[in-house]
DNA sequence: CATGAATGAGATTTCATTCAT
DNA sequence: AATGAATGAAATCTCATTCAT
């Protein structure tokens, strides 16, 4: 678990638990309204329920607020990928249903996934590095996948591009909502991003004619 | 003009463009280095080579800069592809043609669009919007590229897909380069991301197996 | 004893005292190294091994701990001085013996002398007269000394001067080690300042020829 | 000059110079006052004159106030030892116009050295260091007055620990006015101490027979 | 008696902005 | 037009002390 990157003066694991668990939700929501740097201790202290001195019984710095949040949002992520998963089956409707569930879980953590993208540059160089492996756990996730559920086999290179697209395309929905949401619902913008996925591995089968 | 949007204590026209597009190349490095929030005023001036006093001369406030800053590189990039694209000719050359030198500046430029990525929340809603004009009229233009490109008739919306997911494409390659730049170099990306492209579109040209 | 000075909650005396002891001997290490000041109330309890809660069980301020440990500093110099002078014995021997176990004390104590005035100021009125006092007494016994040894009587006020010199020059020993004992072995400067000292008394003994 | 030591980011090196003094004279008194720790920013910049972002344009941080307020006490100490002390004459007189200009010199500027004791250790290594050299040059200074004055030669160990005797004795007339200047008067003090130091370096001159 | 989580006043420091020169 | 000294609101963080368990 990424707390025990963040030291605490308090003893009590199980209190530290639940006490960060506030605190992120707390911050998280303030990150979302008005940003990392535009937000102060204070308000995520009050935001979290404690004071300003509790809050500091649980971080050493700022910075380890963001890091803690950035952190979960990766791990909850990460989680429900896992979750909904299934890098053993291997049909191409296992790789429809993993990008579709990734697509709604985007949608889902739209704010969320927002936030993280912002403010992860302001992460220390160690922290940021911490963070980025679990995105790398999720880019092999995604590679097993579409490894798995293509017929003819596939240059490793195609693979990593296309798990990198599809990664992107998620984040995209909430990213660029100003835009895509406007053209599109979720499922419609789903079904065309598939549309073309299944294009370009050129699976001519009976659910890329359902999809187009 | 972005200029027009902010004002200047100083009459001489030439001269406030003078010292604000020194004002941008000395805040680019600073916000490519730091970050917005982490650079100061006084910073800013000295790497633009006036006092702060000075920079106050030519600009409200802090945000000012940032949206000075944003709006240059939207301008340069819009430029640029301006200039590289023909939205009148009607091969599928063109499209490719379109998409490689948008790769190519989005590699030319990678710096300035994560920084802009980065900050560009930060500015105020007005601001917001007046720099997100900027990204439509660019994803306008790829939208006719790739309309003008194809010889049988697409949904709008699936031009529109597209275009947004080549727009980001090009971004991801600066976005995300601690991942794709180490499996691809420019060309390998631009000709693999190209022969997806072509796959989606159906187009079964020799350029397309060319690029296979 | 200085202990009814500072109330504490616990009712077994004998409890107080140990705790105490333990609380004085945590303290004074953290007050040599990083002063009263820099030292966290924290900090003591750890030191002294057991809990800020407990801490505050035995004292009521931060302050009450330099008390305690003032205190105790003096009353240790205090004690070993009582052990080591013999106030009754009337000759010039006992005062060079006195000077000599004096010295040896500043020496073993060097730290804890150093601490005590450096920290003494930040006292209450009080309490800085409460510890005073025992440096009174000291003096007192200086004096006594010094009378008894010389054979021509001697303005009272003289006695005093001398016994205030010999005294700081004990604590100068540790007070400016880093000029002194470069310069002199412990033995060496209490041979030197014995030697000015029986001059100014004008005891042409043998002793004096000796240490000359 | 100290001034040096401790950056600003004022230019005008004749207003930092000017700003620094206020800000010394008011410091000065609140470190006699209530002591370094116990003094507030806030407080050194209200009794400067001046605001507390105005004081952290002339300093880094707090430590600077201490250094500054240091090496100025030492400075004018050291200046005036210098204007009033003739290391050329070699008579037993300009000894003992030295003492007695020394003497008078810690009188005045008792509450300074009491706080320069007080807080040195305070600094770090390297300001204490830089500060501790005005002391080797004042008893450099001592040392070479006494070496001058007397008729016969004196080993140098010898002439270096009266010149510390004297030194310290110099402070403790501030140091400890609490038990001398009960007893004696500046003048008192001052002659007695003399005839002490003349009978320690076996003078027994007419100055010797008057100071007696 | 002992513990340690909680508190919040208060300390230091930064920095965008102003304005007299 | 240009300068840079002055300002003070506001931010982060510390730590002595309390009190429920």
């Amino acid at each position: 678990m990424a707390d025990q990157q963040v030291p605490s003066s308090i003893k009590d694991q199980g209190l530290v638990e639940k006490r960060r668990n506030q605190m992120i939700k707390g911050a998280v929501s303030l990150f979302i309204e008005k940003g990392f740097h535009k937000t102060t201790t204070r308000e995520i202290a009050k935001a979290s329920g404690f004071s300003i001195g509790t809050l500091y019984e649980y971080i050493r710095t700022k910075e380890d607020v963001l890091f803690l949040v950035c952190d979960s949002i990766y791990e909850r992520v990460k989680d429900r990928m896992e979750q909904v998963i299934d890098t053993e089956k291997k049909t191409i409707d296992s790789l429809i249903h993993a990008v579709t569930s990734y697509f709604q879980l985007m949608d889902d953590m739209q704010d969320e996934v927002v936030v993280m993208y912002q403010e992860v540059k302001s992460l220390s160089r160690d922290a940021q590095e911490y963070v980025l492996q679990k995105e790398k756990d999720m880019l092999e996730m995604l590679t097993q996948v579409i490894r798995n559920s293509i017929s003819t086999p596939m240059a490793e290179q195609d693979i990593s591009l296309i798990a990198n697209n599809i990664f992107i395309q998620g984040q995209m929905w909430g990213f660029r909502r100003w835009m895509l949401q406007k053209e599109f619902t979720l499922e419609s913008y789903t079904k065309r991003q598939v549309h073309f996925l299944l294009e370009g591995l050129n699976v001519n089968s009976i659910q890329n004619q359902q999809t187009s």
